[in-house]
DNA sequence: TGCATACAATGAACAGTGTTCATTATATTT
DNA sequence: AAATATAATGAACACTGTTCATTGTATGCA
């Protein structure tokens, strides 16, 4: 019976089709301008064919959202040979910073947007989401473990310290930031700049010396 | 002339009365289900008659954003009386954070969705946001000029702050911390707690003794 | 091979959305 | 009372996500 594995198969190609198509048009025209309609088009297909593998465009947005999350990933993985879990752990925030500048919408499909996650199946795991966070957890541990770290248990830092750079990128991302644009910050500081001063003050707070 | 003044009177009452009705709309129903249509309904007007008094639905989002601004700015003036400048800083947070799990949608309209910025007509100043941000600036300036705080300057701090209690609770609100479900965090805490608990952790990493 | 079956794909139709604009009603000024 | 300026209308437009009866095609069996 290798007819139905090959359909499994087939299936699972056509969705990798409308993934790869929704995200290259999501990456190139932006998240209003994406539509099952467009998709459908750009693949040559009916507009109703997305459904027979997708439930609806939330779990299409789940798709495209894990596969950003490998991306991520992908960069992390870079990380691991660096021994000193301090320099290691700077670079992973420097690393997430610099994703979210160079992939905005990428970062508003894994951190921002409420879609992928409507879309998950009674609360399987969220997976990606918790490799990409283990990554961070493991490093801060080490730290923490070595007693280089300031700080109340491992994922309270590790909590704090994500929460604190997401806080910076999504604040940026919704233009949030706007108001140190007449006022306050030096002039030659851009938000990009301040950001990442301010996350490296942040280091220096949380790492014994 | 009296008559031009009384319109310009009525037109602004008409705004509020949409914005009212909206902001009303919003609050009860969520941001999917609020449309033009249903606002129009509800004031028993045409749909075509808020075109009127807002340029377009971000135009209106906008209005909605400044009234929540209002009403986060009357709950940080509550602690204008507290003497000592720590404690104050301390509170701002607390506040803040009661207010975005007390008021989710209204701080989604605040510091996430991306209409009431999108709106500004050519970069006006927004204010409201500055003022929030104003109220804490000047009580981290105050610790900072008592040398009561550790950080570079106090716009860093400031930011540091802002962005670490934001990061938390947009993640809370748009569930990304269910990754912490399975794993991890003690059992009897639940996210609120967590962030209460880190944010106080936070406190004791800057504040100087 | 021919036929019944299962499945994939279709695209028209539905119920919505924000937005526009010629038309109508109302209020003000002459 | 007539002319004018303003406010409000609601049908129409161009979209959206989603559904479903219909059509086409490939598979399994006789």
């Amino acid at each position: 019976m290798g007819v139905i594995q090959r359909r499994e198969r087939e299936k699972l190609e056509m969705r990798q089709l409308i993934v790869d198509a929704a995200i290259k048009m999501y990456l190139e025209e932006g998240y209003e301008k994406l539509t099952l309609r467009g998709i459908a088009k750009h693949i040559e297909y009916a507009p109703g064919t997305i459904y027979l593998y997708f439930k609806d465009k939330d779990a299409l947005f789940h798709a495209m959202h894990e596969w950003a999350f490998e991306r991520l990933f992908e960069k992390f993985s870079t990380l691991a040979t660096i021994k000193d879990p301090i320099l290691r752990l700077k670079e992973l925030g420097f690393t997430y910073i610099q994703f979210a500048f160079d992939n905005p919408e990428l970062y508003d499909l894994m951190f921002i947007l409420t879609e992928p996650m409507c879309a998950r199946d009674n609360h399987e795991g969220w997976e990606c989401g918790f490799k990409v966070y283990g990554f961070l957890r493991v490093t801060v541990e080490e730290c923490f473990n070595k007693k280089l770290l300031r700080g109340d248990s491992v994922d309270m830092i590790a909590f704090s310290m994500w929460s604190m750079v997401h806080g910076m990128v999504s604040l940026q991302l919704r233009n949030r930031l706007d108001i140190y644009d007449k006022i306050n910050v030096p002039k030659d500081f851009d938000k990009e700049n301040l950001i990442k001063a301010s996350v490296e003050m942040m280091y220096n707070l949380f790492i014994l010396k």
